[in-house]
DNA sequence: CCCGTGTTTGACCAAATGGTTAAACCTAAA
DNA sequence: TTTAGGTTTAACCATTTGGTCAAACACGGG
């Protein structure tokens, strides 16, 4: 055998493949990303994507795995760990802000595939360990029932926290025209929203 | 002049293809939707299309411009007039909401837009009268000053009331997996949201 | 009735695109 | 040095797709 392992090791063709997908599959879609686009990106030949990936749609799997793969654990540890109803719930803004700040791509990315293609999504995509939201709603309610916090709907409040984690990201340049901000402003907003949502979320739950 | 007028006025050429362009645009996309697919889905031949819209391109703009022209007016016109902060902001959840309920895969399809190609957005889509959220912003800062509601920065609790009517729409199919309900389930869960939002939102108000 | 103008159609074209293949290439092992 | 097997490339193929065109069609006015 003779493997060309000259290069470093997570430099491969396989990754430089890989990446270059990430990078076009999750600015252009699916649909929009080409072959042809994805090869130049890495600087090899396009006979080489089905060398390593047979088609298309299985390199789109591979990358799509991948982050799917990465974002769903992240959450998932987070909202089924053992904290106190009100650490849990600031650590999990910070978190996940964090996360989207470091790959404003992803959200974005995973909304429209789910939306386009929910079969293909569901079943060679989607890891089985999906985050299990009860023992967080066990968790809200009891709260609730001892009178600490305000009533509130627990699926409600969760929906409510992911969407004002995830929504200013994906509809970022919309908020930038709304509110008139450039990019460098709108990235201190951002990142502002770490504090400004936990309080918001803390107040609303006042009892 | 021989105009084929022989058809109900709504139910013109043009009128067919643009109904049906919204409809395939809006669920695939400007590069997943295809001309010839419009073409039957308007039960048309495919040179009618270029004939009324000479390129795809255009006809994907003529129907962008229509709905973008929809949308904005709706929000614009809630969020800049005179009523009391409460009872703006209750109306501005119902109603936004409610217009998207009426058009569930319109957020996505403008943010998509937006995020593949701004500037075509910017010069050809978007209408010049953008709402203005000054006053709304003066009117929160106003409140704040009398001591009716918590500080907040009213920027933020604008984007956190958006989003929290958005979102959910917009990731409907990921909301439905965490929270495990039945398309059934989440058209409920969402009505609900109109009344649960707004009390989420007065609470987080609450001095 | 027939002509002219706007409308509709099927056939067609060129470019783009996903995918294939045979040959060239490179390297490690014998 | 030879050679076998994985790797890379350029050329090629079939299909799809946006777009065009000339002919056919329908209908109102002369």
């Amino acid at each position: 055998m003779a493997k060309r392992e000259s290069q470093a090791p997570g430099d491969s063709t396989e990754q430089k493949i890989f990446d270059a997908a990430h990078e076009v599959f999750t600015q252009k879609g699916m649909d929009g990303a080409t072959m042809q686009e994805i090869a130049d990106h890495a600087g090899i030949n396009k006979a080489l994507l089905h060398y390593y990936y047979r088609t298309k749609e299985k390199l789109y799997e591979s990358v799509a795995r991948a982050i799917i793969g990465r974002a769903i654990p992240a959450i998932r540890q987070i909202i089924e760990s053992e904290l106190p109803l009100e650490e849990k719930i600031r650590r999990f803004i910070d978190a996940y802000i964090g996360i989207i700040s470091r790959n404003p791509f992803i959200p974005l990315f995973i909304i429209s595939e789910v939306n386009k293609h929910p079969e293909r999504f569901i079943n060679s995509i989607l890891p089985s360990d999906l985050p299990k939201p009860q023992f967080f709603f066990n968790q809200v309610e009891a709260e609730i029932a001892a009178g600490r916090i305000r009533p509130v709907r627990p699926q409600h409040l969760i929906v409510n926290v992911i969407s004002m984690c995830v929504f200013p990201f994906v509809g970022k340049p919309m908020m930038r025209m709304l509110l008139g901000m450039s990019s460098g402003e709108m990235r201190v907003f951002l990142e502002e929203r770490k504090e400004e949502v936990t309080q918001f979320v803390m107040a609303a739950l006042r009892p």
